[in-house]
DNA sequence: CTGTTAGCGCCTTCAG
DNA sequence: CTGAAGGCGCTAACAG
């Protein structure tokens, strides 16, 4: 870890002087064929890597990102981090993980943090209580996760196509009582735009609308399933897999075996344990792969805050 | 991001010469307790913090360290990484994250990346198949967790007081034939040490053994169980909570619900699901923060490789 | 095309 | 106790 060579070396032991060692190290014009051939000859077969911290220091940046997640154990966030991970090596950046834990005080406490640190870039699971002064200083490095923000770069799930997609499904097969179970509206996306997307198809096709809006837990979907049943109740639509999960163990319970499920979010975990269930994907992988690209482009300038959407894929 | 203060902003500002500044921001001694106040004071007045890539360049620590899980979306893992992170963000590093995916070319990969950038140190999420001289040049900056090797810092769980303390517990509670689903002995610590714990506790008591090792999938478990049951068993232990969500997901649907089910591994996944299931807690919680500690302590050279091993706690 | 010359922000002698 | 000078590894002008 300690005498690692420098350029200074790949030049001396090359017969070259240094910038040009730095030009052939930054693919750059103005070097011969030959030149650079022996140059690069002579880096591998030292292995030689330049210094991170002595580049970040002239070009101002270090080349790290971080990604702020909202639990560790998110099934559909996790999906999403797994594709971004390798996204982001790809492109020689080093993602470093906090957790906020849905609290806007961890989010500001990490923001600042970060920002002390002149990170490159954010990726930011949101949720709500963000405010957007908070992420104001971050606007040019952003990239907001599964929430929208005017001025922000961001990729969401299409809330309204996976409902619609999940009822018309249902509604196909028959069903015309189906009831809802969601998460309250102060969630503008999960919350608000996937219980309106549900309530829009019920009026479209003048079908009774039961829904009910506990949270995000497990814990909540499994108290107010019950809520949202009546006597014709055939089919229960969850806005998530964890609502669902909860769901489910109370019907198993209560031996309720006619009633169809469908949920927003074919997680694993999900489709193992319930594969009896209707699922759309929301596309997490594609976000998570989505939202590294944005974010690279962003800080390499070549693009400005862009609002992505990811189609889902009823599965 | 752009024009940010230097030490040298902060001399001018407060009237010292820059060697002062430094002084002051590492703590030195040897500055008039008058000078050092009114450099702090002009610091906090302009929010300073020192460049990390700076530092890192003179220092050859740039205070990154890297936690490599093997899956993001694995619940015990999870919970160790949720204190690992305040840990060493409380001491100024920054903890990047990489998915090994139980691939022991993925290590290499992300170890070599690791060691290009001179990173200070690494946790590894350890299973089986990696192999001690992947790991040789690490020797001084890794800590190993739920694995040891010789030589290696290490976090492990209590593997043999976890399932006897199971085994005791149902032994308590009358049961006499108790069955058990692990994994293969080629993972030495969840496979290997805590089946012999079970086999030893059976020899022990004089209970008859009936056991299968199919492996850590969820699907195994629910594939494999069948096999463990005999008509008289009245009670099955799981090596750890995957396992042990398959295992309840074919007894709920063959209706079996006259076993007593117990499992290493109480994640809130499995409390939630499960609450009926006998569990004990390996401490991964623990195992984060210690790990984490280690590690620092290692970076920093205020201690050699040291192996842990966290008690488990019935609950 | 290539080498030389300055720094980037910080820490570390070495003189005052 | 404090300031000035030098250098870490690299890139970016500027000369050849």
């Amino acid at each position: 870890m300690q005498n690692r060579l420098t350029i200074k070396d790949i030049a001396r032991l090359s017969g070259v002087g240094k910038s040009t060692v730095s030009r052939v190290l930054n693919n750059e014009s103005g070097v011969s064929e030959r030149t650079r051939e022996r140059v690069e000859a002579v880096m591998n077969q030292h292995g030689f890597s330049p210094s991170r911290s002595a580049r970040a220091m002239r070009g101002q940046s270090d080349k790290v990102v971080a990604i702020i997640v909202s639990r560790l154990d998110s099934l559909s966030e996790n999906l999403a981090v797994q594709t971004m991970l390798p996204a982001f090596y790809e492109q020689g950046y080093d993602p470093i993980m906090m957790e906020s834990q849905f609290s806007t005080q961890m989010v500001e406490e990490h923001l600042g943090m970060l920002q002390r640190r002149n990170i490159d870039g954010v990726v930011l699971f949101g949720f709500s209580g963000i405010k957007d002064d908070i992420l104001k200083p971050w606007q040019a490095s952003l990239v907001l996760l599964a929430r929208d923000a005017s001025g922000f770069a961001s990729v969401c799930y299409d809330d309204e196509g996976a409902i619609r997609a999940l009822m018309q499904k249902l509604y196909e097969q028959g069903h015309r009582h189906i009831s809802y179970l969601g998460v309250p509206h102060s969630d503008v996306t999960t919350g608000k735009r996937r219980h309106e997307a549900y309530l829009a198809f019920c009026k479209k096709h003048n079908l009774p609308a039961v829904a009910s809006l506990p949270g995000l837990a497990m814990k909540q979907g499994y108290d107010q399933v019950a809520s949202v049943l009546t006597p014709h109740t055939t089919a229960l639509i969850c806005a998530t897999d964890t609502l669902a999960l909860g769901a489910s163990k109370y019907l198993q319970e209560q031996r309720i075996d006619n009633l169809q499920l469908a949920s927003v979010g074919s997680t694993p975990l999900m489709k193992f344990l319930h594969p009896e269930i209707i699922t759309v994907d929301p596309g997490y992988a594609e976000a998570g792969h989505q939202a590294a690209a944005q974010l690279i482009e962003q800080i390499n300038g070549r693009s400005e805050p862009r609002q992505i959407v990811i189609p889902a894929k009823i599965s």
